[in-house]
DNA sequence: CTGTTAGCGCCTTCAG
DNA sequence: CTGAAGGCGCTAACAG
């Protein structure tokens, strides 16, 4: 465990010159550059990062708050961020809050203890009043997640237009009693979704049906759950959408067990174009996320902000979303032709 | 930004006694003690954590090496691994290989650099000489990939074990043309299945043909691709034995686009009993492997390791296997019979 | 171009 | 029960 004191005595030098060369300073000469390289090979020698910390007051390490990373839409935000943040030169800790907001307020704490440079969150928990205070001792940066009150950059996706677009393509397929299934109370991502919804609806004269309104849907099991319920309503619906393929492909499996036909007894649309929806038969369509630009961008941000240290300032970066058309709302014939 | 002595001085008390309270110590005075808490609390005081990382020599964060955290079976790893980790007071820096060799390598440094208290492997892109001299800097231990030569903890399954009664199961089924379709040529825990593969075969009076076997395959797009493959070999096999539920379901989709029916025609078993195996149509047979287990044990394994300041031990813990049944690989007459 | 020096914030002997 | 002082390993003035 050699330090850069048995460096600089090594070579006769001072740790100044060994600091400088380890750095990449100018002013050194090449042959004590050479000096030091060697002796630092011939020792093992590698700075010490905590000290590095402790003195230039960063750490190179980020956060990212996710609800559970198991949710693949997250799992792919969690590689995309990993391989940015690396590309930058920062190691990523995860943060698993499963819809926690103490757990969300204890991670925050990484913040103001100074283990990470910076804060991504992917979700949120708390009211942003309780999480406004932590921008005293670094960046935030809110992607995916968003939230109006938030006076931070912000990295995030259509989601009223994704609501949207989904919803009114099952309505120009004939369908007029469409199901919503999204999860998430306070999820602005949920609510947006769900303004979409209904806007869509209300253009085609379609009124929004509470009773077909699911709100705690969030995957495969509550998927099915859904489906249960949705059959034993006394005017079920022909569509549903839905928050995630998860949830999706839940209903669907359900449905197929119930012999229901999809997407003739029951048409389907999911969100977040995982490899699932490609897989299921019918394949599912959905809406698709372009993560890995967003989980960039909030990691070019962030890196910024660190920097820059100004932290307080809104900024909106929003990137669409697409519709993907697959079986689960065009009966396949139809499709084929 | 207040530091200790901050809190000193607005207590009138010495740093020394701040920090006795900071860190739970006995011989403080009651009334002392609730001062100190005060005026931390009135500060916002928290102790800064490169400074105590570079006094105590650790930093309470632990490494996880794995290939992608994208794949289901890896990220219910993390999952398990953060949550474990978070329990004994430790953060979790994710660390994506890619398969990469250099990666690795490179994300070695942590340890070497203190930035990380231990690191657990769930993959192993290197051969052990290159991993071993890490240990002079700290625990290292093998979740999941493991390998003869490391003279560190493993935590494992039973691959040949699993491999075996996977293959078994379908040769009961009457088949004797199976192919085998695993993904890591250096990877012993593939290896492994190859070899319980293989024992199955032999004890039945098989061979193995090594036209039938494919040792590339790692996702759904391997499935398809090996799928196309495998219909094209002049006597093609009947069933498939492969090293996961992504391979599997790649196969299973693309055997139904084309028109084979499973288990009839193709008889499929997976690996990991993920989600997606209840989900496809028909539902996947396959291999449970106890993840949440597996990933608590290493935690507890490396957090004590870290304590006890051992780290050339080989010992090894292996979690059985177990075969889930499902329709891929039993008609489904007969099942429901 | 190189070295001396003073901390970054904390904890832990060692003395009271 | 409390405090003074040294140092963890590193870097950035400030002098030469």
């Amino acid at each position: 465990m050699s330090t850069i004191e048995d460096v600089a005595k090594l070579t006769g030098l001072s740790r100044t010159t060994v600091s400088r060369v380890i750095n990449n300073h100018p002013y050194v000469s090449e042959d004590k550059r050479k000096l030091v390289i060697e002796a630092m090979n011939k020792l093992g020698y590698v700075p010490n990062s905590s000290a590095r910390s402790l003195r230039n007051q960063k750490t190179d390490v980020i956060a990212l708050f996710v609800p559970r990373i198991t949710n693949p839409f997250f799992s792919q935000l969690v590689e995309s961020t990993e391989i940015a943040a690396a590309d930058h030169g920062y190691q990523l800790i995860i943060c698993q809050t499963r819809y926690s907001p103490e757990k969300e307020l204890n991670y925050m704490n990484l913040l103001k203890t100074k283990q990470v440079d910076g804060v991504i969150l992917a979700s949120l928990q708390n009211d942003w009043e309780k999480i406004e205070p932590f921008l005293d001792y670094g960046p935030i940066v809110l992607c995916n997640e968003f939230e109006d009150r938030a006076n931070v950059p912000t990295v995030k996706l259509d989601q009223v237009y994704g609501g949207y677009i989904a919803t009114k393509h099952l309505i120009e397929q004939g369908h007029t009693k469409i199901a919503y299934c999204c999860g998430g109370y306070r999820s602005n991502v949920a609510k947006s979704r769900e303004i979409g919804f209904r806007q869509a609806l209300s253009e085609h004269k379609l009124s929004f049906d509470e009773r077909y309104a699911f709100r705690d849907a969030f995957n495969i099991a509550d998927g099915k759950r859904v489906f249960q319920k949705m059959i034993t309503l006394p005017d079920p619906p022909t569509a549903v959408f839905t928050g995630s393929d998860e949830v999706a492909a839940g209903i669907l499996s359900e449905a197929r067990k119930h012999g229901y036909r999809v997407p003739e007894d029951l048409a389907i649309v999911g969100f977040d174009n995982q490899a699932i929806t490609e897989l299921m038969d019918p394949m599912i369509t959905t809406v698709h996320q372009p993560v890995k630009e967003m989980a960039q961008k909030a990691v070019d941000i962030i890196v910024e902000k660190i920097q820059s240290r100004k932290y307080r300032k809104k900024e909106i970066y929003e990137f669409p979303l697409q519709l993907i058309v697959r079986e689960s709302t065009v009966s396949k014939k139809l499709a084929k032709a």
